[in-house]
DNA sequence: TCTCTACGTGCAATCGGTTGCAAGCAACCT
DNA sequence: AGGTTGCTTGCAACCGATTGCACGTAGAGA
């Protein structure tokens, strides 16, 4: 023995079984003490788990994911972490997972379908379930690769997996009848991705309103849903007519809005902008954006339960929760 | 062989042992044809290798960390993913790691100190190695709290500890030349969070630049960097009389920009506003703002290479790196 | 007093890889 | 021919927790 280092006795990091020595139990008795408390008598137990604090004692997840199956980790799988719209997404789910002793296992698909498959077929064997943020893939293609790990889609319907999904149809007939009110009277939507399920949902919502309120209602696009697409789209708008615009999401209603300017207008006084999702640009703009917000944090905490009960093998129901309309400083009358 | 089962025969999935047998060779063999090819004769690494794809084999994480200790993960430690400046530079990180077959488990600590200390004694066991972006703690509570762990500090100095940082000096000066040049002679500067390295050396490059130059410069602040405390700053910078400012981030020049259109002022007509880190934000914004932008994917990727270099027990050096200046829409002659 | 039940505990196998050690073997040297 | 070397490979012991099974004990019931 020679490295007599000062401070910390490079002590192996405490295992059940230094516990167990420490006093003179099984290892089992310990290992119960922590998963099957029930099994263990009281004052044992109490013993157990105060030598094990002594000790600094953190059960091995190597060991138990070998012994269990179960790896403590969830995947989460988003399209793009830089879009503002995930960020909070994210953290909430972060948070919830913590809540109920789950790693968070982040992957990035760059926005690809075909990248979604590789993560999927990657990960899959790492981790407890998946959470699947906005895929791209078509359901079909998304079922045969997530085979049977366990699974929550969020923000996206899907036939036959559990999903977590928000609906912005009231706030955005909300948004529209504001609109109205305010005086206009030629509308303009800007369409998302087509193979997004949200851009299908939000474009009918709008377009059933403007036929019930017999309104004209210009449908452009599709657009990826990036800033230099809405702004590239400003020219189609003004030469559409339209006084009030809805944008697919705020990046695009950003976008639009720097496409207006570049054109020499300004928004609300020339023309009103209505974004969806209310991510932190939306909040940080000047004038503030009028959009539709989302309820991120519970659409995370929902997915997190969600996946959590479908490892309990509990039925889980698909959840839809509602977005609400914000109104801030890009809606005004029309000029 | 019986089960014919049609399509997906309700195989457990392959291990080392299922690959040996239907190759006739032993269990270490197989392990070594991924571990260490070398000590295996081509032929039958090529056989095991072979087979392994036919039985779609993937080596158990959690068993393999059991025998070698190490897990796979790296550890990634934000302060607030919903801050633009982190979600390109956990984009980068999640890539490179990827790269060495590493996965990333993304924790965020909300902008606490003491919730880092938690996090990462909560984490440290389940990972190889630490990532920590922009720590609040000081640097010997942050040592304290990694212990042993192989970590690197990104985005601050840290004596000791293995650091990737961006020095964004230069680009500072270029920018405080560039308004020179407009012909401001007025500036002032709006500092970031005191605890804050960044923030630190920021203030410095800019103080000494003014210092320099002859020109007057007042020091406003310490604020955080959100929004709101950049739209509140308003009326202190106009009290202040400069005509140029340097937000601490792109977040308060936004902020800045904000509380300046309550005040009736527009920018750059009324005054400029420079920001720093150029996140998304700064891009989307309108106008554009000019900023100094940092490598983020840069700055990622060293990190990953660092904290592999460390894992290797290799020497790591630390890495510094240079922003520059990004020249948008918020920069202009003085009124 | 004797069985029966219920509870608390320990034994030992198991999860799927990794790795030190030694054996087998062929080529090479003297 | 005998000895040496180096390459392949298998054996078996781990890594640290979980868990089915069986044993021992004490209290309940007959």
């Amino acid at each position: 023995m020679v490295g007599a280092r000062s401070i910390l006795p490079i002590m192996k990091q405490a295992t059940i079984y230094s516990i167990a020595q420490a006093l003179e139990v099984s290892a089992s008795t310990v290992s119960r003490a922590f998963s099957r408390p029930d099994l263990v008598k009281p004052e044992v137990r109490e013993r157990v788990l105060a030598t094990a604090r002594e000790l600094g004692y953190a059960p091995n997840r190597a060991a138990r994911g070998l012994a269990t199956g179960r790896t403590g980790l969830y995947g989460l799988l988003v399209p793009d972490v830089t879009n503002p719209f995930f960020p909070p997404l994210i953290r909430a789910i972060q948070q919830a997972a913590a809540r109920v002793d789950a790693g968070v296992l982040l992957v990035d698909s760059e926005g690809s379908g075909a990248a979604e498959t590789a993560l999927v077929s990657r990960i899959k064997a790492q981790v407890d379930g998946l959470l699947v943020a906005s895929p791209r893939l078509a359901t079909a293609k998304l079922k045969e690769a997530l085979g049977a790990v366990p699974s929550v889609i969020i923000n996206r319907a899907a036939q036959g997996l559990a999903t977590v999904v928000c609906d912005n149809t009231a706030a955005l007939r909300e948004a529209a009848t504001h609109l109205h009110d305010l005086g206009h009277r030629r509308f303009a939507l800007m369409r998302g991705p087509s193979a997004s399920w949200a851009a299908g949902r939000r474009a009918h919502a709008i377009r059933s309103w403007a036929q019930e309120a017999g309104v004209s209602l210009a449908e452009l696009g599709h657009y990826e849903a990036v800033f230099v697409d809405g702004r590239r789209a400003a020219a189609q708008i003004v030469e559409s007519g339209a006084t009030a615009v809805f944008a697919f999401d705020d990046l695009m209603a950003a976008g639009v809005i720097a496409g207006l300017s570049d054109l020499g207008e300004t928004v609300p006084r020339d023309r009103s902008i209505i974004g969806c999702d209310d991510v932190l640009l939306a909040r940080t703009m000047t004038p503030g954006l009028t959009t539709v917000t989302a309820p991120l944090e519970e659409l995370g905490r929902q997915s997190v339960l969600a996946l959590h009960g479908l490892l309990e093998q509990r039925p889980v129901p698909n959840v839809q929760l509602q977005g609400t309309l914000t109104v801030r400083g890009t809606t005004g009358p029309p000029p």
